[in-house]
DNA sequence: ACAATATACTTGGACATCCTAAGGTTTGGA
DNA sequence: TCCAAACCTTAGGATGTCCAAGTATATTGT
């Protein structure tokens, strides 16, 4: 890791790719290790940012979305859905926000099959420290120019509207 | 996960970000959660396709860029620096490599401290199955259409040269 | 009604990755 | 010669992903 690299090596192996003929999949082949690399970048930063409140980017988000629901509740389900994560990952994240009672599991009124989440007044608390916390030291800083963040985030829709993340 | 949401989640956040007023961190939270989530859809495609080839993306990575490498053999400093991530985690993949076969360590002829990494004829030809492979399934046919992925790499590019990725 | 099927969630285990801390070797400069 | 620095490994902890299997509940169809 350490100091910055002589050349983007990204570059150096995309390069390659054309040099060897693969000439189609050159451009393809680096954006998608570029993504792969900045995403990483950005985990790393986001959850040492979080790891004072506790948290890390996965169960942010699980907090997040709880905040921003109507009702305050829903089914792990759907936010499995919404957050595009394995069932059972999203049962690993909710076992630890439980267990540090920022979230509650409480029954459906109706379906005894489905376990609805619930924020806490300290899962409340500590989404809004986060939140603010990531806004300042990351979002409002991110690297990315405003310009860039909107037509990053046009392209990765285009991307994921077409991989089926969603219609 | 399943069948695709009627709305882009993201999307939704980002609206979410912007009706509490955190109009200026918006754009930029909303392009590091799609760079977050394409990553992981991108990883995902690429490990099942290297899965047959007993290897995951990271490791394939390590092969790669030594089959890149002019004498075949790199310091393992060397190869972590390339590939961006700890030493510890390379330790790991190299581990796995070797015992599988695909790559040996050797002593580095002037150094006694550094050992090099090489391919054996083993691992050169998972290489290139597992490349075949990976261009075949997965970059000529990412979901990236050309210009969307030459635009993605020149953003994120200037974006990782930002954040001390290289010169 | 009742059996078959589908849905919701959890459990357990295999993997992988990252991080920190610590230790052994080997270099190379003061 | 001696000590700080560089290179790599080991060990342990925390997380997250995936798969397969299992429990419980709901729904469907006969």
């Amino acid at each position: 890791m350490s100091s910055p690299l002589p050349r983007d090596p990204i570059a150096q192996a995309r390069d390659q790719w054309v040099s060897h003929g693969w000439d189609a999949e050159a451009d393809s082949m680096a954006a998608i290790t570029a993504v792969m690399r900045t995403a990483s970048i950005f985990l790393q930063r986001a959850d040492s940012i979080l790891r004072p409140h506790g948290l890390t980017f996965a169960r942010f988000e699980v907090l997040a979305l709880l905040g921003f629901s109507k009702r305050g509740s829903l089914p792990m389900t759907h936010a499995s859905r919404l957050l595009q994560v394995h069932a059972t990952s999203l049962t690993n994240s909710v076992d630890r926000l439980e267990a540090t009672g920022l979230v509650r599991r409480i029954q459906h009124p109706t379906d005894g099959r489905t376990r609805l989440l619930e924020l806490t007044a300290e899962g409340a608390n500590a989404l809004a420290a986060a939140r603010d916390d990531l806004n300042e030291q990351l979002f409002a800083d991110s690297g990315l120019p405003v310009a860039d963040a909107r037509e990053l985030f046009q392209i990765l829709s285009r991307f994921r509207r077409a991989s089926g993340d969603f219609l």
